[in-house]
DNA sequence: CTTGACATCCGAAACGTTTTGGATTATAAT
DNA sequence: ATTATAATCCAAAACGTTTCGGATGTCAAG
């Protein structure tokens, strides 16, 4: 069906080898067989089989990822820009994208490493949004096999990582609320088998303790992410007898969904109450009123942890195999001063 | 390095191709035989390769989708719910997706339709946001490659897509504007090289046809499809000197950003001006006030056309190669009656 | 005229599978 | 005892590349 070496050799009247070499730029063949070469590839239009490549150099060129989904609606802004940032940095370097969408913790997520991993699909594995106890990360480690992780695990000192210090960020915030006359503020975490729930939980618990304020676990409740959990949350919290005055959350997905229930409540986010994000995904600018977040330059992200592994597979010396990225406070209007 | 049939092979003493055959469950392999080669394989840990796989079967059961991206930051809710369809679908059936993220009619897109497709590195490509006169079908169909499109284009009624009827669409959101009273009714769309867009934007001006209403060149915008590009069109618009009362946009995200405009300039969307979005991205229902807008079913179109797809590519009958699925009309609060 | 160097080419093996078309042996039927 | 049949097995080719280690021919230097 499609055009190969041997259909060149056999038009030219010369050996696949030859062929080959010639195409491979080798000076080891005549300029005038060159030629005829090269005008019968165009002639016949020849275009090499990636996969013939793949087998006989024993490498892909191919990185994987597997985007944890949960549920079946699921749309998230922040994995789009994460993965444009890996996408053009991967083509930068002439590698492609295997994608595959799984739930978290699923058998169908483990099979999926397992098929990419051991079927030597890809050359190296992105791994994103790290879990306390990563059983992606004892597996990837178990096999050797090349891969850079979004965000911090347990015991990973001898594993490649990029992460945003969530604690200082959430640090930054909580601080924020409280220098504008906030005591009683509230916090939407993400789920707490997410390392990164517990560092942006631990910022905010020190953040509280440094301003003289006393964690009280009725503050504080756990949603998956979502929008949806953001708007629950935030109506628990707003119900209480005490309510809080300022509310800070783990992602601007969820925050979106406080803002949401607050203006139901008939409050006016920014002046009956504070409200601050996670992630400073576009939107955030653009809510209403524009959301108080702390960023982290997500597309980025993709990029870095993308080159990082190219450099691994490539086997080029890394500077450095554990990055941790500085997320800045950006003001907006949804958090103002405590009434 | 990875352990392979040979490996297996040398281990229990017998071929390769026996090995092979007691894998692959073919029964003229004698039961004690089988038992000693499975336990070897397990032993082993052996995981065939996909690679050497795909070049003995010809094929690779991966579909391949190049997102098209404008600008380094890209983030939409719109193709992660998407992805997340396609993705689903391809798991279903042991296919892989190989994505690329690419700003449409870039030379660069060009280059990894050739890849994927030249390469023989997928088996079906998956085309969305179609063009008038697309140069990527015209790739496709020459090559005479499986691939199925989101979106009609051209001359197509020979190759397959699934398509929403845009022009319905947009006719209901217009239509319901008109019936609330409004007469001077803005719309912001999509770039008019996508043929989506000249569906919508013809089931605006019908609309307003059949309603008495003259088509009026001011009141149209273009945007690119972003938040930012909305917000934008809205301010111009609104700051008309015979502003509209009502404003049709192409999709939600613009819509956003037209709702942000109208708050912006101390109008209460929903009274003051109405406005309407297409697409249904789970953000509209969720917006303040929640989003009019003209629901099209994200996940399950992505699910549809990779399943179209994986049917041509496995050469199973498909009972209708073009799809026209039927938006609905949901009303929400941005829209009421005018004053 | 021989030798060596260089330019140009190519056969064969390898990558890891699957598949084709027997070969060999044991078993049952005549 | 012979023959047909079934049960097991396997060598080799194929998929489309790349690469190793020569082979051949030409030409200039000795």
């Amino acid at each position: 069906m499609a055009v190969t070496l041997k259909d060149i050799a056999r038009h030219v009247g010369v050996s696949v080898t030859t062929v080959s070499r010639a195409l491979g730029g080798y000076d080891d063949v005549a300029e005038t067989t060159r030629q005829k070469i090269l005008r019968a590839a165009e002639e016949l239009g020849y275009y090499p089989s990636v996969t013939a490549r793949q087998l006989q150099k024993q490498r892909t060129d191919t990185i994987g990822f597997v985007i944890p989904t949960f549920g079946p609606r699921f749309s998230d802004p922040f994995f789009s820009e994460l993965l444009a940032g890996i996408g053009n940095e991967a083509a930068r370097h002439n590698f492609d994208l295997l994608v595959c969408t799984r739930s978290p913790d699923s058998p169908e997520e483990e099979e999926a490493y397992r098929r990419l991993v051991d079927g030597r699909r890809v050359d190296g594995m992105l791994v994103v949004r790290t879990r306390v106890d990563d059983p992606r990360l004892s597996f990837l480690k178990q096999r050797h096999f090349p891969f850079v992780a979004f965000g911090r695990s347990h015991a990973d000192e001898n594993s490649p990582y990029l992460d945003v210090d969530g604690h200082h960020g959430l640090y930054q915030a909580v601080r924020h609320l409280i220098d504008l006359g906030h005591r009683r503020i509230a916090y939407i975490s993400a789920p707490l088998n997410l390392t990164f729930a517990l560092h942006r939980l631990q910022g905010y618990r020190d953040a509280l303790q440094e301003g003289g304020l006393k964690y009280d676990e009725e503050l504080v409740h756990v949603g998956y992410l979502t929008e949806e959990d953001g708007y629950q949350a935030a109506h628990r919290l707003l119900a209480l007898d005490r309510p809080p005055t300022a509310i800070a959350v783990a992602n601007d997905l969820m925050a979106l969904g406080a803002m949401r229930a607050a203006h139901e409540r008939g409050l006016t986010v920014g002046r009956d109450v504070a409200i601050t994000g996670f992630d400073d995904i576009p939107l955030a600018a653009h809510a209403h009123p524009p959301l108080t977040t702390v960023r982290q330059p997500i597309y980025e992200i993709g990029r870095r942890i993308c080159q990082m592994l190219i450099q691994i597979i490539t086997g080029e010396p890394l500077d450095n195999y554990h990055l941790i990225l500085e997320p800045t406070l950006i003001l907006r209007q949804s958090s103002g001063p405590a009434q």
